[in-house]
DNA sequence: GGCGTTATGTTAGCTAGCGCACAGAACGGC
DNA sequence: GCCGTTCTGTGCGCTAGCTAACATAACGCC
């Protein structure tokens, strides 16, 4: 049976009062977002919004020799193209596909006009946006602090939280990439954590054996950040928190 | 003679539109803001958001064990408090001031009813915020790939920028404890650079000599938030960005 | 089944930055 | 001037992670 595709997969546009969603429903379009797809080039304009179902997806800087760091990553809890309402129209950052699947976008100019109408649909992008300066500024903290093994249990961790399975597709090659690290250093982390028996990998696939020990292990980095998006995106107050005058 | 304070010392403040400033004009309350002084704990609520005009400040991540790290600074280019116009009451980091000063701040609940008019103020800050979330980002890849030195060079510049001088009034363990290292390595550090040439310190007193020379050693970083910063708060287009619909 | 390609494992030496311990030097109050 | 405090300079051993060069192992295609 096929996949049965909703925009509500998304946990952003699930959280949207039922007449938002119905307003922006019409213009949601179905996009399959296949690894390695870069949404955003940097410094590039940004033609759409992203909003993923099945997919997870890096924002990564590249630096000018070529190394690289992942900054933050969204899955079905998020959205990409924050510069689109915060009026920058293109960041100085890649979005690249880390995990094949699909996603709903949405034109360029439709998520700018949502400033104007400030609404529900911009205060719960901005409400998203201020996780991911937690998730970042919690991503400096980590990489300037922390161990490879501690960063790698945190990077599985957050996919995790973004699949529906305990299977990740992945090269050691591509995780050492994303945090910035080289190959080996990962191979040896991944090693100790096989032998730990907490996880179980082999050729580009990585199986989360024993979840509750990867929190064991990883620093408090995935807990401050996993805390702070509850915070912001469940129970969200539409109306009370800028005491909507003259709102309809 | 006593310094002439005025808000439009701070650069937010001094790019809105006239009307637009004169209405908060009666709302900004000088205020100074001693060395050391935390305006936000972890996790606190928020009561105002300040703009600083002479003073630095920074945002400051700290851990469990004590160690800690400066996720971004402020200065009379910005604000602080974000987190009151994007809807999260609160942030996960502190704020504390780095260089004495003075700065205007207003009620939290003024800045909060700014989401609701979705005007210019709104617009300007969110700009603003979208330019934090670059020298975040960009702070996460520096803490990854460059050295110490590096990071002092790109420090002393961030801070000059803010500054009237190129004076700072600064020990070597307050820098470690921003830029998340050994006060040891800053020594080093500041040595190498005193030996180049570029500066002269002692006692908490650094004097910048050469700043050609400073951003001749600095890692790319500096330059990538300084271009973003120029891109995004010169020139705003009140208007155009968001197709100004409906709008007075 | 053979063979190139891609992924992973392992080694060895090197370096930046850490922890720790302490020495000197500047300042500040009495 | 004296003395405690606060900064700054230095040295030494240690470790994580880096560079670099290979060895092995799994897969995919013909």
């Amino acid at each position: 049976m096929p996949t049965p595709h909703n925009p509500q997969q998304n946990h952003l546009l699930a959280a949207l009062p039922a007449s938002e969603f119905k307003r922006l429903l019409p213009y949601l379009e179905l996009v399959p977002m296949p690894l390695g797809e870069a949404l955003y080039e940097s410094g590039g304009r940004l033609q759409h919004a992203y909003f993923p179902t099945t997919s997870i997806v890096s924002l990564l800087y590249v630096m000018e020799d070529g190394a690289s760091a992942e900054i933050a990553v969204v899955g079905n809890e998020g959205v990409l193209g924050i510069a689109l309402f915060m009026g920058g129209e293109s960041t100085p950052s890649r979005a690249v596909v880390q995990s094949a699947g699909y996603g709903y976008r949405l034109k360029a100019q439709l998520l700018k006009n949502e400033f104007n109408r400030a609404g529900p649909v911009l205060c719960l992008l901005l409400r998203y946006t201020q996780a991911l300066i937690t998730q970042m500024a919690q991503t400096a903290v980590c990489n300037r602090h922390h161990s490879v093994e501690q960063q790698l249990c945190r990077w599985l961790l957050l996919s995790l939280d973004r699949l529906p399975t305990n299977d990740l597709s992945m090269t050691q090659e591509l995780i050492a990439n994303m945090l910035g690290v080289r190959r080996e250093g990962v191979t040896e982390a991944a090693g100790k954590l096989q032998r730990a028996g907490l996880i179980n990998y082999s050729r580009g696939r990585i199986v989360v054996l024993d979840r509750p020990g990867l929190e064991q292990t990883v620093c408090e980095c995935y807990a401050v950040v996993k805390k702070e998006f509850d915070r912001l995106l469940t129970e969200i107050p539409y109306a009370a928190p800028h005491q909507a005058v003259g709102h309809p």
